[in-house]
DNA sequence: AGGATTTGACCAGT
DNA sequence: ACTGGTCAAATCCT
Protein backbone atom coordinates (compact mmCIF):
# COMPACT_ATOMS: atom_id res chain seq x y z
CA UNK A 1 0.00 0.00 0.00
CA UNK A 2 3.02 2.42 0.37
CA UNK A 3 4.14 1.46 -2.80
CA UNK A 4 0.67 2.42 -4.00
CA UNK A 5 0.98 5.89 -1.91
CA UNK A 6 4.60 6.59 -3.53
CA UNK A 7 3.40 6.39 -6.90
CA UNK A 8 5.01 9.51 -8.33
CA UNK A 9 1.82 10.26 -10.44
CA UNK A 10 -0.97 9.36 -8.10
CA UNK A 11 1.44 11.49 -5.83
CA UNK A 12 1.01 14.28 -8.41
CA UNK A 13 -2.60 14.30 -8.66
CA UNK A 14 -3.48 14.30 -5.09
CA UNK A 15 -1.02 16.98 -4.65
CA UNK A 16 -3.07 18.74 -6.70
CA UNK A 17 -5.82 17.71 -4.91
CA UNK A 18 -4.94 18.81 -1.91
CA UNK A 19 -3.49 22.20 -3.19
CA UNK A 20 -6.87 22.61 -4.67
CA UNK A 21 -8.73 22.85 -1.53
CA UNK A 22 -6.45 24.70 -0.51
CA UNK A 23 -6.88 27.48 -2.50
CA UNK A 24 -10.32 26.67 -2.20
CA UNK A 25 -9.70 27.42 1.73
CA UNK A 26 -7.74 30.77 0.94
CA UNK A 27 -10.29 32.18 -1.26
CA UNK A 28 -13.47 31.21 1.29
CA UNK A 29 -10.95 32.76 3.68
CA UNK A 30 -10.38 35.87 1.79
CA UNK A 31 -13.75 36.73 0.82
CA UNK A 32 -15.34 35.26 4.85
CA UNK A 33 -15.69 39.17 5.63
CA UNK A 34 -18.58 39.77 3.08
CA UNK A 35 -20.51 37.12 5.18
CA UNK A 36 -20.35 39.43 7.91
CA UNK A 37 -22.01 42.31 6.21
CA UNK A 38 -24.38 39.96 4.20
CA UNK A 39 -27.49 41.57 5.93
CA UNK A 40 -26.64 44.98 5.03
CA UNK A 41 -26.46 44.24 1.06
CA UNK A 42 -28.31 41.39 -1.01
CA UNK A 43 -25.85 41.67 -3.55
CA UNK A 44 -22.77 40.82 -0.95
CA UNK A 45 -25.41 38.29 -0.21
CA UNK A 46 -25.63 36.46 -3.34
CA UNK A 47 -21.98 36.85 -3.88
CA UNK A 48 -21.30 35.09 -0.47
CA UNK A 49 -23.89 32.36 -1.52
CA UNK A 50 -22.76 31.83 -5.13
CA UNK A 51 -19.03 31.78 -3.79
CA UNK A 52 -20.26 29.27 -1.43
CA UNK A 53 -21.83 26.98 -3.85
CA UNK A 54 -18.71 27.45 -6.08
CA UNK A 55 -16.73 26.67 -3.09
CA UNK A 56 -18.68 23.48 -2.25
CA UNK A 57 -18.65 22.27 -6.11
CA UNK A 58 -14.91 22.54 -5.83
CA UNK A 59 -14.24 20.85 -3.22
CA UNK A 60 -16.47 18.10 -3.97
CA UNK A 61 -14.83 17.70 -7.42
CA UNK A 62 -11.50 17.69 -5.20
CA UNK A 63 -12.89 15.39 -2.85
CA UNK A 64 -13.62 12.96 -5.43
CA UNK A 65 -9.92 13.05 -6.92
CA UNK A 66 -8.72 12.36 -3.14
CA UNK A 67 -11.24 9.49 -2.81
CA UNK A 68 -10.53 8.29 -5.86
CA UNK A 69 -6.60 8.02 -5.44
CA UNK A 70 -6.43 7.32 -1.54
CA UNK A 71 -4.41 4.42 -1.26
CA UNK A 72 -5.12 2.44 1.50
CA UNK A 73 -8.86 2.09 2.76
CA UNK A 74 -9.73 3.72 5.94
CA UNK A 75 -9.42 2.43 9.39
CA UNK A 76 -11.62 0.00 10.00
CA UNK A 77 -14.09 2.33 11.95
CA UNK A 78 -14.89 4.72 9.41
CA UNK A 79 -14.26 8.18 11.60
CA UNK A 80 -17.57 9.97 11.58
CA UNK A 81 -17.53 13.46 10.37
CA UNK A 82 -17.70 15.55 13.00
CA UNK A 83 -16.78 18.69 14.12
CA UNK A 84 -13.66 19.97 15.17
CA UNK A 85 -12.51 23.09 16.19
CA UNK A 86 -8.64 24.06 16.72
CA UNK A 87 -7.75 27.27 18.64
CA UNK A 88 -4.14 28.11 20.10
CA UNK A 89 -2.96 26.68 23.57
CA UNK A 90 -2.28 29.86 25.20
CA UNK A 91 0.78 28.96 26.53
CA UNK A 92 2.95 25.46 26.19
CA UNK A 93 3.72 24.12 29.37
CA UNK A 94 6.38 22.04 29.31
CA UNK A 95 5.68 20.03 26.34
CA UNK A 96 6.59 16.52 25.73
CA UNK A 97 9.51 14.61 26.59
CA UNK A 98 12.32 12.95 25.45
CA UNK A 99 14.35 11.83 28.13
CA UNK A 100 14.15 8.35 26.89
CA UNK A 101 18.09 8.51 25.91
CA UNK A 102 18.89 8.48 29.54
CA UNK A 103 16.30 6.58 30.73
CA UNK A 104 17.10 3.31 28.37
CA UNK A 105 20.98 4.07 28.97
CA UNK A 106 20.10 2.96 32.43
CA UNK A 107 17.11 0.87 32.51
CA UNK A 108 17.88 -1.54 35.46
CA UNK A 109 16.41 -0.29 38.49
CA UNK A 110 13.05 1.78 39.29
CA UNK A 111 13.59 3.52 42.65
CA UNK A 112 16.61 5.75 42.22
CA UNK A 113 15.02 7.03 39.48
CA UNK A 114 16.70 10.36 39.15
CA UNK A 115 15.74 11.41 35.69
CA UNK A 116 16.06 15.29 35.21
CA UNK A 117 12.90 17.17 34.37
CA UNK A 118 15.10 20.28 33.60
CA UNK A 119 17.72 17.93 31.40
CA UNK A 120 14.17 16.81 29.12
CA UNK A 121 13.06 19.94 28.95
CA UNK A 122 16.20 21.96 27.21
CA UNK A 123 16.23 19.13 24.72
CA UNK A 124 12.90 20.32 23.81
CA UNK A 125 11.59 23.39 24.47
CA UNK A 126 14.31 25.56 22.41
CA UNK A 127 13.73 23.65 19.39
CA UNK A 128 10.10 24.09 17.50
CA UNK A 129 7.78 24.04 20.71
CA UNK A 130 4.28 24.45 19.81
CA UNK A 131 0.94 23.74 21.61
CA UNK A 132 -2.50 23.82 20.71
CA UNK A 133 -6.24 22.19 21.22
CA UNK A 134 -8.64 20.77 19.41
CA UNK A 135 -12.09 19.92 20.26
CA UNK A 136 -13.36 16.91 18.35
CA UNK A 137 -15.69 13.51 18.68
CA UNK A 138 -13.20 11.51 17.16
CA UNK A 139 -9.79 12.39 18.84
CA UNK A 140 -7.97 9.07 18.09
CA UNK A 141 -8.58 9.91 14.71
CA UNK A 142 -6.56 12.50 13.10
CA UNK A 143 -4.26 11.11 10.89
CA UNK A 144 -1.08 10.06 12.69
CA UNK A 145 -0.10 6.91 14.85
CA UNK A 146 -0.09 7.68 18.36
CA UNK A 147 1.14 5.22 21.45
CA UNK A 148 -0.52 5.84 24.41
CA UNK A 149 1.91 6.13 27.17
CA UNK A 150 -0.10 7.29 30.37
CA UNK A 151 -3.29 8.02 31.93
CA UNK A 152 -4.18 10.09 34.44
CA UNK A 153 -7.25 11.58 36.77
CA UNK A 154 -7.46 14.81 36.64
CA UNK A 155 -8.81 17.43 39.17
CA UNK A 156 -12.21 18.64 38.66
CA UNK A 157 -13.22 16.15 35.67
CA UNK A 158 -15.15 13.02 35.35
CA UNK A 159 -12.68 11.67 32.73
CA UNK A 160 -9.53 10.49 33.12
CA UNK A 161 -7.14 12.33 30.61
CA UNK A 162 -4.99 10.08 28.49
CA UNK A 163 -1.41 10.52 27.06
CA UNK A 164 -0.31 9.84 23.71
CA UNK A 165 3.27 10.54 21.78
CA UNK A 166 3.97 9.82 18.14
CA UNK A 167 4.59 5.50 17.46
CA UNK A 168 7.39 6.89 15.55
CA UNK A 169 9.47 8.95 18.50
CA UNK A 170 12.08 6.29 18.69
CA UNK A 171 12.33 5.25 15.39
CA UNK A 172 12.44 9.45 13.83
CA UNK A 173 12.81 11.01 17.11
CA UNK A 174 10.04 12.81 16.83
CA UNK A 175 8.79 15.00 19.75
CA UNK A 176 4.84 15.59 19.03
CA UNK A 177 2.81 14.29 21.56
CA UNK A 178 -1.21 14.85 22.43
CA UNK A 179 -3.55 14.14 25.26
CA UNK A 180 -6.99 13.03 25.30
CA UNK A 181 -9.70 14.34 27.64
CA UNK A 182 -13.59 14.37 27.20
CA UNK A 183 -15.07 17.07 28.29
CA UNK A 184 -17.62 16.65 31.01
CA UNK A 185 -20.58 17.78 28.52
CA UNK A 186 -23.04 15.66 28.36
CA UNK A 187 -23.33 16.14 24.27
CA UNK A 188 -23.73 13.41 22.27
CA UNK A 189 -21.62 12.22 20.86
CA UNK A 190 -19.24 12.97 23.40
CA UNK A 191 -16.89 16.07 23.05
CA UNK A 192 -12.77 15.38 23.78
CA UNK A 193 -10.29 18.02 23.90
CA UNK A 194 -7.00 17.26 22.39
CA UNK A 195 -4.48 19.12 23.41
CA UNK A 196 -0.93 18.44 20.84
CA UNK A 197 2.36 19.44 21.94
CA UNK A 198 5.20 19.46 18.81
CA UNK A 199 4.50 19.25 15.33
CA UNK A 200 5.24 15.82 13.98
CA UNK A 201 9.25 15.46 12.41
CA UNK A 202 8.62 12.48 11.79
CA UNK A 203 7.24 12.40 8.02
CA UNK A 204 6.02 8.39 8.59
CA UNK A 205 3.95 8.64 5.81
CA UNK A 206 0.61 10.36 6.92
CA UNK A 207 -0.69 13.07 5.45
CA UNK A 208 -0.31 16.60 6.36
CA UNK A 209 -3.75 17.75 6.40
CA UNK A 210 -5.03 20.21 4.35
CA UNK A 211 -4.73 23.79 4.75
CA UNK A 212 -1.45 23.37 6.34
CA UNK A 213 2.35 24.05 4.80
CA UNK A 214 0.44 24.70 0.97
CA UNK A 215 1.69 27.50 -0.37
CA UNK A 216 -1.47 28.81 -2.17
CA UNK A 217 0.05 29.53 -5.55
CA UNK A 218 -1.77 29.41 -8.53
CA UNK A 219 -2.35 25.77 -9.09
CA UNK A 220 -0.56 24.55 -12.38
CA UNK A 221 -2.71 22.10 -13.73
CA UNK A 222 -2.69 19.36 -16.28
CA UNK A 223 -5.28 19.73 -19.04
CA UNK A 224 -8.42 17.00 -18.09
CA UNK A 225 -8.00 16.29 -14.96
CA UNK A 226 -10.76 16.75 -11.83
CA UNK A 227 -8.39 19.42 -10.25
CA UNK A 228 -9.12 21.12 -13.67
CA UNK A 229 -13.14 20.89 -13.19
CA UNK A 230 -12.45 21.95 -9.59
CA UNK A 231 -10.23 25.04 -10.41
CA UNK A 232 -12.72 25.98 -13.06
CA UNK A 233 -16.00 25.68 -10.83
CA UNK A 234 -14.62 27.78 -8.10
CA UNK A 235 -12.71 30.94 -10.19
CA UNK A 236 -14.03 31.18 -13.51
CA UNK A 237 -17.53 32.39 -12.15
CA UNK A 238 -15.99 33.55 -9.73
CA UNK A 239 -13.72 35.74 -11.55
CA UNK A 240 -16.56 37.30 -13.82
CA UNK A 241 -18.46 38.20 -11.24
CA UNK A 242 -16.69 40.06 -8.74
CA UNK A 243 -16.51 43.44 -8.98
CA UNK A 244 -13.00 44.46 -9.46
CA UNK A 245 -13.15 46.59 -6.24
CA UNK A 246 -13.76 43.46 -4.08
CA UNK A 247 -11.37 41.07 -6.16
CA UNK A 248 -8.59 41.87 -4.25
CA UNK A 249 -8.55 41.46 -0.01
CA UNK A 250 -7.10 44.60 0.41
CA UNK A 251 -9.77 46.57 -0.84
CA UNK A 252 -11.47 45.33 2.61
CA UNK A 253 -11.31 47.05 5.58
CA UNK A 254 -8.24 46.57 7.43
CA UNK A 255 -9.93 45.43 10.46
CA UNK A 256 -10.93 42.77 8.51
CA UNK A 257 -8.05 41.50 6.52
CA UNK A 258 -5.96 40.04 10.10
CA UNK A 259 -4.90 37.03 10.02
CA UNK A 260 -5.82 34.47 12.19
CA UNK A 261 -3.40 35.14 14.73
CA UNK A 262 -3.77 38.36 15.14
CA UNK A 263 -7.46 38.87 14.85
CA UNK A 264 -7.97 38.62 18.29
CA UNK A 265 -5.85 37.82 21.38
CA UNK A 266 -8.59 35.36 22.86
CA UNK A 267 -7.24 31.74 22.63
CA UNK A 268 -11.19 30.47 22.63
CA UNK A 269 -12.62 33.03 20.08
CA UNK A 270 -9.90 31.97 17.23
CA UNK A 271 -11.08 29.05 15.77
CA UNK A 272 -9.99 27.35 12.45
CA UNK A 273 -11.71 24.06 10.58
CA UNK A 274 -10.51 21.31 11.59
CA UNK A 275 -6.83 20.56 10.94
CA UNK A 276 -4.38 18.86 13.21
CA UNK A 277 -1.59 21.05 12.45
CA UNK A 278 -1.52 24.73 13.99
CA UNK A 279 -3.35 26.14 10.87
CA UNK A 280 -3.18 29.37 12.90
CA UNK A 281 0.29 29.79 11.91
CA UNK A 282 0.33 30.68 8.38
CA UNK A 283 -3.37 30.81 7.25
CA UNK A 284 -6.38 32.70 8.95
CA UNK A 285 -9.68 31.29 10.41
CA UNK A 286 -12.49 30.65 8.40
CA UNK A 287 -14.71 31.33 11.40
CA UNK A 288 -17.16 28.79 11.45
CA UNK A 289 -19.31 30.32 13.94
CA UNK A 290 -19.60 33.44 11.61
CA UNK A 291 -20.95 30.87 9.09
CA UNK A 292 -23.35 29.88 11.80
CA UNK A 293 -24.48 32.90 11.97
CA UNK A 294 -24.74 33.88 8.52
CA UNK A 295 -27.00 30.35 8.24
CA UNK A 296 -29.26 31.78 11.04
CA UNK A 297 -29.86 34.87 9.40
CA UNK A 298 -30.13 33.96 5.94
CA UNK A 299 -32.35 30.83 4.33
CA UNK A 300 -29.83 28.88 2.47
CA UNK A 301 -26.86 29.41 4.25
CA UNK A 302 -27.65 26.94 6.58
CA UNK A 303 -27.58 23.96 4.57
CA UNK A 304 -24.47 25.43 2.54
CA UNK A 305 -23.09 25.84 5.98
CA UNK A 306 -23.45 22.57 7.04
CA UNK A 307 -22.55 20.87 3.64
CA UNK A 308 -19.47 23.06 4.03
CA UNK A 309 -18.42 22.37 7.76
CA UNK A 310 -18.71 18.57 6.53
CA UNK A 311 -16.86 18.77 3.47
CA UNK A 312 -14.01 20.40 5.60
CA UNK A 313 -14.52 18.05 8.26
CA UNK A 314 -13.82 15.30 5.88
CA UNK A 315 -10.90 16.50 4.29
CA UNK A 316 -9.26 15.98 7.87
CA UNK A 317 -9.58 12.39 7.19
CA UNK A 318 -7.11 12.76 4.30
C1' DA B 1 7.58 -13.44 20.81
C1' DG B 2 7.11 -8.87 20.22
C1' DG B 3 4.48 -4.80 20.29
C1' DA B 4 0.82 -2.11 22.60
C1' DT B 5 -1.63 -0.88 26.68
C1' DT B 6 -2.39 -0.46 31.64
C1' DT B 7 -1.30 1.33 35.92
C1' DG B 8 1.06 2.70 40.04
C1' DA B 9 5.08 5.31 41.14
C1' DC B 10 8.23 9.02 40.35
C1' DC B 11 9.44 13.75 39.24
C1' DA B 12 9.21 18.79 38.74
C1' DG B 13 6.57 22.88 39.16
C1' DT B 14 3.56 25.63 41.93
C1' DA C 1 1.36 19.14 49.70
C1' DC C 2 -0.79 18.91 45.53
C1' DT C 3 -0.99 18.33 40.64
C1' DG C 4 0.05 17.24 35.87
C1' DG C 5 3.20 14.77 33.00
C1' DT C 6 6.06 10.81 32.35
C1' DC C 7 8.27 6.37 33.26
C1' DA C 8 8.51 1.53 33.14
C1' DA C 9 7.15 -3.11 34.94
C1' DA C 10 3.31 -5.88 34.38
C1' DT C 11 -0.13 -7.32 31.56
C1' DC C 12 -2.68 -7.87 27.39
C1' DC C 13 -3.12 -8.73 22.57
C1' DT C 14 -2.09 -10.49 18.03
Amino acid sequence: MAAAWCMPAAADERERAVAEVAQVYERIKIQQPLLQVHHHSSSHQQLAQSLLSDALRALNVALSVMKQQRPSPAPATTPPITSSVVVKAESPRSPSASADSEAIANPTERRPKKRSRSSVMEGNNKTSSSSWVDFTTVPYEDGYEWRKYGEKKINGTSYTRSYFRCTYKDDAGCLATKHVQQKDSSSDPPVFQVTYNNKHTCNNGKLILPFMNIKLEPPVLPPNTLAVQAYSALHDPFDQTMPPSQQEPSSLPVSMQQPCGAATSSTTTSSCISGAESCCDEFPVLDMAQMAAAAEASPGYDLLYEELSLLCDSFKFY
